[in-house]
DNA sequence: GAGGTAACTTACCCTGAGGTCATATCACAG
DNA sequence: CTGTGATATGACCTCAGGGTAAGTTACCTC
């Protein structure tokens, strides 16, 4: 049911309420119970939707065989283009409010791995192309770059004006000031890791 | 209370039960009560304890005239260094399960305020120094920004081995590594915007 | 039109969590 | 020893929300 993805994306798991959902479907409370069984059946039909969308949109652009930041901006670029009119979907898949346990935990946890282990491929070769081999450092990599990913979806949900293509570009454009300040401060020779100097309390 | 800051911020507002924070700190629920009045006073206390620490580790920082990311990592660098043993602050700030009015509300959108003032500041110098001035650009690099920080106290919430110094140096070996994929595969002179050409669904 | 069935709703139950209150314990002044 | 106030608690109240069962409508077949 459409409107209950919308529900569960904009509000979680945990403050949405059945009978919410049903009156906003123009239906009543039981017969969501009818079709689900469950309010935990209901998210788990809403999650295989949004998870197979993801999870072959971004096994599609992996294929590409672009690599680095490179792949990262083109796997935006493409769950932009997808999700342009169900910009709540991102925000089920990473729902803390969802219950740890049960089958819809299951159902979400298949896909997110399937979405992480591709983020891993990506952060693998960025990292690995700059010599860090760390394993932390690809843990902590690839949480941050579902973090970004957080961010510019809760954006992009929050400017329902901006279309999927500004949206590519303004992450371009981001990118790139990232970049030219980096270059421009550091010098063009960067990869010395040379760490701010750490505040004391 | 000390325990209260780390079941919100561990579990969120509404998912900590008033009478689990009390079992948890040794006393009654009743108690609680007589204390802070309702769960959201407690919450708001907690916020308000936070939201101070947080904030005036910023300020000074901002204070310090770095620009660009190095006044980005040296922030986390701060934070790191400050929420070393309080490492489940930063999400209380930041849950979306928290009432959106209330007193409680109020404390938190002050904080808030604050801290997404200073990292305006933050990513306008960025954004200007890079020939950027776009008001939606600065609008969703802060988004970006916050959400990298969730992201790195989420990852640092799940590895309590890792030290704040360990963490800055980390911040610092991944910012390398981004840079010097850009770098390498664009050549040294970045800047020009060019989109990923976008996929059609 | 009678009967049966699928779709659907109303009215209800029940658990869990926020919140309150009468009571109990204790330190201590007189 | 006894009265008093601060501190603290178990038992209770209330209500939102998940879940269910009985009843109602609509349609289809004979």
């Amino acid at each position: 049911m459409r409107v209950a993805s919308v529900a569960f994306g904009t509000d979680g798991f945990a403050a949405t309420g059945v009978a919410d959902v049903a009156h906003a479907a123009g239906i009543s409370k039981a017969l969501v119970y009818s079709y689900f069984g469950s309010k935990e059946g209901l998210h788990a039909a809403c999650l295989a939707e949004a998870g197979g969308l993801l999870a072959a949109e971004i096994e599609r652009v992996a294929r590409d065989g672009s690599a680095g930041v490179e792949r990262g901006v083109r796997t935006l670029a493409a769950m932009f283009a997808v999700l342009d009119d169900r910009r709540h979907v991102w925000r089920l898949l990473r729902d803390r409010t969802a219950p740890a346990d049960g089958p819809a935990a299951e159902v979400v946890a298949q896909y997110t791995a399937r979405i992480e282990a591709l983020a891993r491929d990506g952060v693998l070769e960025l990292l690995g192309d700059a010599g860090t081999t760390d394993e932390l450092d690809v843990s902590a990599m690839v949480r941050t770059w579902l973090g970004i990913v957080d961010s510019l979806m809760d954006w992009w949900v929050a400017h329902p004006d901006q279309g999927a293509e500004e949206m590519t570009q303004r992450v371009a454009r981001l990118i790139a000031a990232l970049v030219s300040d980096q270059t421009r401060r550091r010098g063009p020779a960067p990869g010395d890791a040379t760490p701010a100097p750490t505040p004391q309390r």
